[in-house]
DNA sequence: ACATTAAGTGATT
DNA sequence: AATCACTTAATGT
Protein backbone atom coordinates (compact mmCIF):
# COMPACT_ATOMS: atom_id res chain seq x y z
CA UNK A 1 0.00 0.00 0.00
CA UNK A 2 2.73 2.53 0.50
CA UNK A 3 3.73 3.12 -2.83
CA UNK A 4 0.04 4.46 -3.75
CA UNK A 5 -0.49 5.65 -0.12
CA UNK A 6 2.29 8.32 -1.06
CA UNK A 7 1.77 8.95 -4.73
CA UNK A 8 -2.34 10.00 -3.77
CA UNK A 9 -1.88 11.75 -0.20
CA UNK A 10 1.56 13.30 -0.37
CA UNK A 11 0.86 16.65 -1.50
CA UNK A 12 -2.67 16.60 1.04
CA UNK A 13 -1.46 14.85 4.29
CA UNK A 14 2.07 15.63 6.09
CA UNK A 15 4.64 12.97 6.00
CA UNK A 16 4.24 12.38 10.12
CA UNK A 17 0.78 11.48 9.48
CA UNK A 18 1.57 9.25 6.37
CA UNK A 19 3.46 7.14 8.38
CA UNK A 20 0.93 6.72 11.04
CA UNK A 21 -1.88 5.88 8.14
CA UNK A 22 0.65 3.45 6.99
CA UNK A 23 1.11 1.91 10.23
CA UNK A 24 -2.36 1.73 11.67
CA UNK A 25 -4.45 1.46 8.75
CA UNK A 26 -5.77 -1.67 6.89
CA UNK A 27 -5.10 -2.07 3.24
CA UNK A 28 -7.67 -3.42 1.30
CA UNK A 29 -8.11 -4.63 -2.53
CA UNK A 30 -11.11 -4.85 -3.32
CA UNK A 31 -13.40 -6.37 -6.64
CA UNK A 32 -15.82 -4.10 -8.25
CA UNK A 33 -19.43 -5.03 -6.63
CA UNK A 34 -18.31 -5.65 -2.99
CA UNK A 35 -20.97 -4.43 -0.35
CA UNK A 36 -18.49 -2.11 1.93
CA UNK A 37 -21.29 -0.74 4.24
CA UNK A 38 -24.85 -1.70 4.68
CA UNK A 39 -27.49 0.66 6.51
CA UNK A 40 -27.63 0.28 10.10
CA UNK A 41 -24.12 -1.47 10.07
CA UNK A 42 -21.95 -0.21 12.71
CA UNK A 43 -19.25 2.08 11.73
CA UNK A 44 -15.81 1.44 13.10
CA UNK A 45 -13.42 2.41 10.35
CA UNK A 46 -13.20 5.54 7.82
CA UNK A 47 -11.89 4.57 4.64
CA UNK A 48 -9.36 6.44 2.19
CA UNK A 49 -9.58 6.02 -1.30
CA UNK A 50 -6.25 4.67 -3.44
CA UNK A 51 -7.63 3.98 -6.57
CA UNK A 52 -11.28 3.08 -8.25
CA UNK A 53 -14.48 4.46 -7.06
CA UNK A 54 -17.23 3.47 -4.85
CA UNK A 55 -20.95 4.15 -4.56
CA UNK A 56 -22.84 6.15 -2.02
CA UNK A 57 -26.37 4.95 -2.03
CA UNK A 58 -29.57 5.38 0.61
CA UNK A 59 -32.53 3.10 0.31
CA UNK A 60 -35.95 3.34 1.51
CA UNK A 61 -38.26 0.59 3.25
CA UNK A 62 -39.03 -0.86 -0.12
CA UNK A 63 -35.22 -1.03 -1.12
CA UNK A 64 -35.42 1.13 -3.67
CA UNK A 65 -32.01 2.57 -3.90
CA UNK A 66 -31.24 5.77 -4.83
CA UNK A 67 -27.89 7.24 -5.71
CA UNK A 68 -26.14 9.69 -3.55
CA UNK A 69 -22.90 9.86 -4.62
CA UNK A 70 -19.37 8.60 -5.72
CA UNK A 71 -16.46 8.13 -3.53
CA UNK A 72 -13.41 8.74 -5.57
CA UNK A 73 -9.22 8.78 -5.13
CA UNK A 74 -8.60 11.40 -2.65
CA UNK A 75 -11.98 11.56 -0.79
CA UNK A 76 -12.93 10.06 2.42
CA UNK A 77 -16.47 9.35 3.58
CA UNK A 78 -18.36 12.10 5.22
CA UNK A 79 -21.24 10.29 6.68
CA UNK A 80 -18.43 8.31 8.28
CA UNK A 81 -17.11 11.47 9.65
CA UNK A 82 -20.59 13.00 10.81
CA UNK A 83 -21.06 9.48 12.54
CA UNK A 84 -17.45 8.69 13.92
CA UNK A 85 -18.14 10.69 17.37
CA UNK A 86 -20.57 8.43 18.66
CA UNK A 87 -20.08 5.01 16.83
CA UNK A 88 -23.15 5.43 15.40
CA UNK A 89 -25.12 3.45 12.54
CA UNK A 90 -24.71 4.04 8.96
CA UNK A 91 -27.34 6.07 7.45
CA UNK A 92 -25.91 4.95 3.91
CA UNK A 93 -25.06 1.95 2.01
CA UNK A 94 -21.60 1.75 0.30
CA UNK A 95 -21.13 -0.87 -3.00
CA UNK A 96 -17.62 -0.94 -4.69
CA UNK A 97 -18.01 0.49 -8.14
CA UNK A 98 -14.69 -0.72 -9.29
CA UNK A 99 -12.19 -2.48 -8.63
CA UNK A 100 -10.60 0.01 -5.57
CA UNK A 101 -7.76 -0.21 -3.60
CA UNK A 102 -8.86 1.87 0.18
CA UNK A 103 -7.15 1.87 3.76
CA UNK A 104 -9.45 1.79 6.57
CA UNK A 105 -8.35 3.75 9.72
CA UNK A 106 -9.75 3.06 13.04
CA UNK A 107 -12.30 5.82 14.03
CA UNK A 108 -10.18 6.04 17.14
CA UNK A 109 -7.31 7.94 15.44
CA UNK A 110 -10.01 10.42 14.16
CA UNK A 111 -10.08 12.46 17.15
CA UNK A 112 -6.08 12.37 17.95
CA UNK A 113 -5.21 13.09 14.58
CA UNK A 114 -7.22 16.71 14.13
CA UNK A 115 -5.93 17.95 17.30
CA UNK A 116 -2.06 16.49 16.15
CA UNK A 117 -2.17 17.28 12.27
CA UNK A 118 -3.30 20.22 10.54
CA UNK A 119 -3.19 18.75 7.32
CA UNK A 120 -5.35 16.02 8.74
CA UNK A 121 -7.89 18.81 10.06
CA UNK A 122 -8.01 20.48 6.86
CA UNK A 123 -8.18 17.09 5.01
CA UNK A 124 -11.32 16.46 7.05
CA UNK A 125 -12.84 20.00 6.94
CA UNK A 126 -12.61 19.75 2.63
CA UNK A 127 -14.16 17.00 2.33
CA UNK A 128 -16.83 17.90 4.71
CA UNK A 129 -17.92 21.07 2.43
CA UNK A 130 -16.60 19.16 -1.10
CA UNK A 131 -19.50 16.74 0.00
CA UNK A 132 -21.77 19.28 0.90
CA UNK A 133 -21.99 21.54 -2.08
CA UNK A 134 -22.58 18.15 -3.65
CA UNK A 135 -25.34 17.12 -1.83
CA UNK A 136 -26.64 21.24 -2.27
CA UNK A 137 -26.16 20.21 -5.97
CA UNK A 138 -28.43 16.92 -5.80
CA UNK A 139 -30.82 18.07 -4.39
CA UNK A 140 -31.41 21.42 -6.52
CA UNK A 141 -31.53 18.55 -9.51
CA UNK A 142 -33.95 16.13 -7.01
CA UNK A 143 -36.38 19.47 -6.82
CA UNK A 144 -36.08 21.57 -9.62
CA UNK A 145 -35.14 19.58 -12.57
CA UNK A 146 -36.99 16.79 -14.71
CA UNK A 147 -36.03 13.00 -14.95
CA UNK A 148 -34.55 13.98 -18.22
CA UNK A 149 -31.47 15.73 -17.30
CA UNK A 150 -31.46 13.63 -14.25
CA UNK A 151 -30.59 10.63 -16.38
CA UNK A 152 -28.45 12.74 -18.21
CA UNK A 153 -25.92 13.80 -15.41
CA UNK A 154 -26.70 10.09 -13.93
CA UNK A 155 -25.03 8.70 -17.19
CA UNK A 156 -22.39 11.11 -17.35
CA UNK A 157 -21.42 10.88 -13.67
CA UNK A 158 -21.11 7.33 -14.18
CA UNK A 159 -18.96 7.15 -17.67
CA UNK A 160 -16.70 9.45 -15.93
CA UNK A 161 -16.23 6.90 -12.67
CA UNK A 162 -15.66 4.28 -15.56
CA UNK A 163 -13.24 6.42 -17.46
CA UNK A 164 -14.90 5.81 -20.64
CA UNK A 165 -17.69 6.66 -22.47
CA UNK A 166 -19.51 3.22 -22.78
CA UNK A 167 -21.52 2.04 -19.88
CA UNK A 168 -22.64 -1.60 -20.06
CA UNK A 169 -26.16 -1.03 -17.64
CA UNK A 170 -29.95 -2.07 -18.35
CA UNK A 171 -32.63 0.08 -18.16
CA UNK A 172 -33.69 -1.12 -15.12
CA UNK A 173 -30.74 -0.91 -13.52
CA UNK A 174 -30.79 2.51 -14.05
CA UNK A 175 -34.38 2.88 -13.03
CA UNK A 176 -33.20 1.25 -9.58
CA UNK A 177 -30.63 3.43 -8.65
CA UNK A 178 -32.58 6.66 -9.98
CA UNK A 179 -35.32 5.55 -8.35
CA UNK A 180 -37.69 5.82 -11.14
CA UNK A 181 -39.05 2.82 -13.68
CA UNK A 182 -37.37 0.75 -16.07
CA UNK A 183 -40.00 2.41 -18.07
CA UNK A 184 -39.44 5.89 -18.22
CA UNK A 185 -36.01 5.39 -18.10
CA UNK A 186 -36.30 3.62 -21.51
CA UNK A 187 -38.87 6.20 -22.73
CA UNK A 188 -36.31 9.02 -22.14
CA UNK A 189 -33.51 7.30 -23.05
CA UNK A 190 -35.05 7.28 -26.74
CA UNK A 191 -35.35 10.58 -26.75
CA UNK A 192 -31.56 11.48 -25.56
CA UNK A 193 -30.64 9.05 -28.49
CA UNK A 194 -32.85 10.72 -30.87
CA UNK A 195 -30.94 13.85 -29.73
CA UNK A 196 -27.79 12.32 -30.68
CA UNK A 197 -26.99 12.88 -26.83
CA UNK A 198 -26.27 9.05 -26.77
CA UNK A 199 -26.05 5.94 -28.66
CA UNK A 200 -28.18 3.17 -27.05
CA UNK A 201 -28.21 -0.73 -27.30
CA UNK A 202 -29.02 -3.70 -25.41
CA UNK A 203 -26.53 -3.61 -22.46
CA UNK A 204 -24.87 -0.59 -23.52
CA UNK A 205 -25.06 3.24 -23.71
CA UNK A 206 -22.77 5.35 -25.20
CA UNK A 207 -22.53 9.44 -24.00
CA UNK A 208 -21.43 10.90 -27.05
CA UNK A 209 -20.55 14.07 -25.22
CA UNK A 210 -17.70 12.04 -23.82
CA UNK A 211 -16.75 10.12 -26.93
CA UNK A 212 -12.56 10.24 -27.34
CA UNK A 213 -11.83 12.82 -29.19
CA UNK A 214 -8.55 12.46 -31.88
C1' DA B 1 -36.29 -24.42 -31.14
C1' DC B 2 -37.28 -22.73 -26.73
C1' DA B 3 -36.85 -19.92 -22.52
C1' DT B 4 -35.22 -15.87 -20.49
C1' DT B 5 -34.18 -11.25 -20.17
C1' DA B 6 -33.99 -6.46 -22.21
C1' DA B 7 -36.30 -2.97 -24.44
C1' DG B 8 -40.44 -0.66 -26.96
C1' DT B 9 -45.37 1.01 -27.02
C1' DG B 10 -50.19 2.62 -26.03
C1' DA B 11 -53.39 3.55 -22.71
C1' DT B 12 -54.54 5.11 -18.10
C1' DT B 13 -53.89 7.68 -13.78
C1' DA C 1 -43.68 10.63 -14.28
C1' DA C 2 -45.50 6.11 -12.87
C1' DT C 3 -47.91 1.82 -13.73
C1' DC C 4 -50.16 -1.82 -16.43
C1' DA C 5 -50.45 -4.90 -19.92
C1' DC C 6 -48.68 -6.44 -23.83
C1' DT C 7 -45.31 -6.79 -27.93
C1' DT C 8 -40.93 -7.26 -30.01
C1' DA C 9 -36.04 -8.01 -30.07
C1' DA C 10 -31.73 -10.01 -28.40
C1' DT C 11 -29.36 -13.61 -26.12
C1' DG C 12 -28.36 -17.94 -23.80
C1' DT C 13 -29.03 -23.20 -23.60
Amino acid sequence: MRGKLYEKYTYVLEDKLLEEVEKNGQYRKLDAGITLIEIGDELTHMPLILTGAVRIMNKDENDNELLLYYLEVGDTCAMTMSCCLGGQQSPINAVTEQPTELVLIPLGFMEEWIIKYKSWRAFVFDSYSVRLEEMLEAIDILAFHNMGSRLYKYLKDKAIIHHGNVLNITHSQIANELNSSRVVISRLLKKLAFEGKVISQRNRIEVVELMAKK
